[in-house]
DNA sequence: TTATTATTTAGAAAATTATCTAATTATTTA
DNA sequence: TAAATAATTAGATAATTTTCTAAATAATAA
């Protein structure tokens, strides 16, 4: 898994709103586009990013498309988040 | 705070080793900089950056000037991937 | 089959970001 | 004081990212 890519997805406004509105909650492209005040194919290409660093999967369902969130991948930026904390007992 | 600061300095791979450099030890922008491979006053630009996302602090030593990390706006950062995964219980 | 709806893809423009070299500022040393 | 060292600021360019409209694809409904 590219990290990097996941770092990328999360640094959007955006597709950090994208992200709070599946968690509790799946929804279709168009569900997720009406959140916003961007174009819908504004909001196609900020999902294909979360698609691509594994953030969101996406389901088709007759002519809609389904995405819920993907939360493994955040257990890699927790762990380098706390290691960072850690670090710095040694010195203070 | 402007969380969005923290999340776009997190963005970026250099500024990522950066932090990871400051973990145990605390450094001059030269010592940082002798890391990689990128010029001085692009470190110096990354550090500014990282700066203002208050994920650094920097104190000028005679003609030094020493970086350390700063993880206290981190809080935030993890307590959102956690609420991120909470959500999930739910609907699983 | 034709029209409508949902979504993405293509291609381009605008905005932001990363990087460089050269110049500047501040400090220390000879 | 003059030279050397540490770091930043200035200004430019290149690369990346965000966003748009128009067109294409796929599924459903009339």
């Amino acid at each position: 898994m590219k990290m990097n890519l996941v770092y990328k997805a999360l640094a959007d406004p955006t597709r950090r709103d994208i992200l709070n509105l599946l968690k509790n909650k799946n929804l279709t492209a168009g569900e997720i586009a009406d959140h916003f005040r961007i174009s819908k194919p504004s909001i196609s290409h900020h999902l294909n990013l979360l698609k691509q660093a594994d953030l969101v999967h996406s389901e088709k369902e007759g002519q809609y498309i389904y995405y819920s969130i993907n939360t493994t991948v955040l257990q890699d930026v927790l762990a380098w988040l706390l290691s960072l904390q850690e670090g710095k007992e040694k010195t203070e």
